[in-house]
DNA sequence: TTAAATATGTTATATTATTACACAGCGTTA
DNA sequence: TAACGCTGTGTAATAATATAACATATTTAA
């Protein structure tokens, strides 16, 4: 958590937004929210995307372009992500589960590759959605 | 294999461009080759390929927004995917390992989302690049 | 107290992907 | 065999996502 205190201001400005959003946010629609708070450019918002990803405070779903906090409290760096999404209302949740993670973390295969990173993305139907 | 025949002439001309090479392709680079093959728009690129990508024929690695082949032959249908993407020279192996795809199939975490589908991205450094 | 590293602001542009519309070919079925 | 549904094609325009290039400010650390 201490890392928090050491964001710039566009950092901060631009993870709070993301942080109270329980649903990933896509780079245009964060730029449009923060336009009010003197935030004008793509640029600058794709800036401060990068450095809270790097640092591990948000993730990017690829396959959605879009971005959520992470709700791993602790977490610092982002380099084992797992995400579960509803195909239906697009509802997204980070799955954390240690047997998992371990799993991925451990893995290796054939190829004598080593990984230091991995993502993962799961598609189905949510509860409500299944109904 | 018997779908293979069914394809259409855009389908073919681009699965045919993608499967001769062993690295994925983008969109518009696709474009281009095809052009003298008398696919002129991008519109005519993405709808063949969003055709490929759901028999299977091809996966999307989201995190580059390109696409390779299938390399499990009898792939029929993207349903449960794994890559491995060098950081450095940016190669793309496609893993089949029959473990973790067991257990990715059966995963399911505490939210009782049960998931039809996966993609799972490994990133590091392959052989090559780690010398 | 200067240099290096990090962040900002701005303009322009590149890259990736979709909307909208018109029409062609093919198999079904009524 | 005509009408229909389905899938595919072709084209133009545009939307959505992301980066390059340049100038300047602020922070950190030697």
């Amino acid at each position: 958590m201490q890392k928090q205190e050491t964001l710039s201001k566009n950092q901060k400005i631009i993870l709070d937004l993301i942080e109270k959003s329980d649903q990933p946010l896509k780079a245009y629609s964060i730029l449009f929210d923060v336009k009010k708070k003197g935030i004008n450019a793509p640029l600058q918002v794709y800036r401060a995307l990068d450095k809270l990803v790097e640092i591990g405070k948000i993730h990017k779903i690829e396959s959605r372009n879009a971005f959520v906090a992470c709700k791993n409290s602790n977490c610092q760096v982002s380099k084992a992500t797992a995400f579960s999404i509803c195909e239906s209302c697009e509802d997204v949740t980070e799955v954390s589960n240690l047997k998992l993670s371990k799993y991925l973390n451990n893995f290796a295969d054939k190829s004598g590759m080593k990984y230091n990173k991995y993502n993962l993305e799961f598609f189905g139907l949510c509860k409500n959605c299944k109904k």
